[in-house]
RNA sequence: UGCCUCGUAGCCAAGUGGUAAGGCAUCAGACUUUGACUCUGACAUUCCGUUGGUUCGAACCCAACCGAGGCAG
């Protein structure tokens, strides 16, 4: 019988996949990972759950340990505290001194997921590994989840190609409500639990605060992108990312304001007036490190700038230093540096860069120098 | 000192006699495995610088005073 590890979380998702490998025949073991302490990793400022008995990430293990009870399967546990420390969570530390809008969860995917975990598991003697992930593989492609609102291709744009092989994603054949239906119909204890949100495996966070436990906060100028004068404070560029509109800190005006770049070298904080601000537009980026899953290599396909983000039609043009050129005539609001441009081919995700720069008309915005 | 303009919730700002728009900000939710974006709800219970007056009735009309700005000198 073949073995598979499932990574089990303690949420609904992954509860449903062991499930299902179950169902099928498979020797099912789950393994829990808990990669982040708030007390080792002095999570203190904009946390909510420092007064609770028990941490989050200790309740979640005890709905694992109940639901693997419930499975009638085996739950092994890993810690990678100190790995997502060094791997993940320091380079999002680095991209935000860069002024950079990092996201953590690619590369969590990236590096502990599917690589730490996936060592583990082999360990455990496990012959696939399997999560709770939206997300398909079929024929060594991956594909987007059936379920289109759920999708998580977005996240695992990152991991190397070769690490799918032996992947299996149980629940991408389905929709969410059709995951908590047979989770309710099996009477699995997490059945109605909660989504979880926020950096995976840190959860929700008043996110100032939170990095402000990291970083040393550096106020400067809000400046109006338009008229160039000074209309406020910021407290830190790391706070703000492009698009953002609630939590900057400016009010008395008609129309909403949207923060549509920065000057790490002047520490300066650009904003636009209005929703439709020509200048949260753009028409072209480059994107660096650039991960392929896929073999192909289209000129035309489509982009996420962002998480579930609308598909953006795209021209690639594959530059010799291996970044891509990914120009979107159709134009696209708030792309933003630092995050992952991932590439779509139909169904297909072929892989993702990080987002470099931002033109408009063949040139660079100059509000939005890093 | 004279003349002019203005004074509406934390901020900006409609409303000029008939019983307080809207936006920002804030708070609470929805959505969401990235900080968003978006959406929903709450937000001046007789109050519109103060005090009087006119009126059936005023934030809107009149007077004085206080305060802010401008012009003149």
């Amino acid at each position: 019988m073949e073995k598979v590890i499932v990574g089990i979380s303690g949420g609904v998702d992954s509860a449903v996949a062991a499930l299902l490998l179950k169902q099928k025949g498979y020797d099912v073991e789950g393994l829990f990972m808990r990669n982040w302490d708030s007390n080792i990793n002095n999570d203190i400022l904009g946390n909510p759950n420092s007064n609770l008995n028990i941490c989050p990430q200790e309740q979640d293990y005890n709905d694992a340990l109940e639901l693997c009870n419930k499975l009638g399967i085996k739950l092994h546990r890993i810690d990678f505290i100190k790995e997502y420390w060094d791997y993940v969570f320091t380079y999002f530390l680095e991209e935000l001194k860069k002024g950079y809008t990092p996201n953590p969860d690619l590369l969590c995917n990236r590096f502990i997921k599917f690589d730490l975990f996936i060592k583990e598991a082999e360990k455990l003697g496990a012959d696939y590994i399997a999560t709770g992930h939206y997300a398909r593989i079929k024929d060594g492609k991956l594909l987007r989840a059936v379920d289109l609102n759920k999708d998580q291709t977005y996240f695992l744009a990152d991991v190397r190609p070769q690490k799918f092989r032996n992947v299996l994603f149980p629940i991408g054949d389905y929709t969410k409500p059709e995951i908590r239906k047979i989770a309710s119909e099996n009477n699995l204890n997490v059945a109605n639990k909660k989504d979880s949100t926020g950096i995976c495996f840190i959860g929700e966070r008043n996110y100032q605060k939170f990095i402000e436990n990291y970083l040393k906060p550096n106020p400067g100028d809000i400046i109006d992108v338009e008229t160039n004068t000074v209309i406020g404070k910021h407290n830190g560029l790391m706070n703000y990312t492009i698009g953002q509109r609630r939590n900057v800190g400016i009010s008395g005006n008609t129309q909403r304001h949207y923060v549509c770049g920065k000057n790490v070298a002047k520490n300066i904080l650009y904003v636009a007036f209005g929703e439709d601000n020509k200048y949260l537009l753009s028409d072209e980026c480059i994107i660096e490190n650039v991960n392929f899953i896929s073999g192909l290599r289209p000129t035309f396909c489509t982009a996420k700038f962002r998480y579930r983000d609308t598909d953006h039609p795209v021209e690639l043009n594959y530059l010799e230093n291996g970044n891509i050129q990914v120009k979107y005539p159709g134009k696209a609001k708030a792309v933003t540096p630092g995050q992952a441009c991932v590439l779509y081919l139909g169904e297909e995700c072929l892989g993702c860069g990080f987002i470099k720069t931002v033109k408009k008309d063949a040139t660079n915005l100059w509000y939005l120098q890093n």
